[in-house]
DNA sequence: GCGTAGATCGTCT
DNA sequence: GACGATCTACGCT
């Protein structure tokens, strides 16, 4: 992949405009590594850095929830506009959050999977009921969710607003973009093995086996 | 460090 | 009725 990709926008910037998220999942998952999410509640404001997330491309990739064109009320924020959020349930017990990429009519996304905590960690431990090291709390994409205090409630909410925005960001400059396959979806034959899961290499925040880590 | 099993329910076939 | 973009605890190496 050699193509031009647009700049991430600036760290301490506003959030993108839906215009950067338009682009397909897996490019727009490298730019979001680095990038801050900023959850705001009742309680208190939290700041978190993304190191670990998913590409899930469109009806051809038999891994996403949009295989085969699938179109169905719970993946309706996949289909509309870029830059927002796709929040659904799994497992009887967990939520994923999503950033829609690409716009509408093309069903695409980048599941995030681990983040760091800027600030707001008394919030986060509260919330994980103090489960996970520091730094680790954020780990695997169940825990962003119940951290952050992401649900079903925020499905299809815009990433430039609050409750939860995005703003731009980028890997430090030691750190180091790995990829691998997806976790989770041995079940989606060939494309499974598709290395679209993007990460930041020894970051605390990333989930997995240890040798997916490094 | 690694592999396995159980929890638990919305969604789709 | 089957299965899932997961997590945790537990036992074994």
């Amino acid at each position: 992949m050699t193509q031009d990709l647009p700049p991430p926008p600036p760290a301490d910037g506003a959030s993108p405009a839906p215009k950067w998220f338009d682009r397909p999942a897996t490019a727009l998952a490298r730019q979001l590594l680095g990038c801050v999410l900023v959850r705001q509640h009742a309680e208190g404001e939290v700041r978190a850095r993304i190191v670990e997330c998913e590409a899930y491309r469109g009806p051809e990739d038999r891994a996403a929830h949009s295989r085969g064109g699938l179109r169905t009320p719970r993946n309706e924020a996949m289909w509309g506009e870029g830059g927002r959020a796709y929040v659904y349930f799994v497992y009887g017990m967990h939520w994923c959050l999503n950033v829609v990429a690409r716009g509408p009519g093309h069903p695409e996304a980048v599941l995030l999977r681990g983040a760091e905590i800027l600030s707001g960690q008394d919030l986060v431990r509260a919330r994980r009921r103090g489960r996970g090291w520091p730094h680790a709390m954020l780990r695997g994409p169940a825990c962003l969710t119940q951290g952050l205090a992401v649900d079903g409630s925020l499905d299809g909410h815009p990433l430039a607003r609050t409750p939860l925005r995005l703003l731009g960001g980028a890997p430090g400059p030691e750190e180091r973009i790995a990829c691998s396959p997806r976790i989770g979806v041995a079940y989606a034959g060939e494309h499974a093995a598709r290395p679209w899961r993007y990460y930041l290499a020894g970051s605390p925040g990333v989930s997995g086996p240890a040798r997916l880590r490094r």
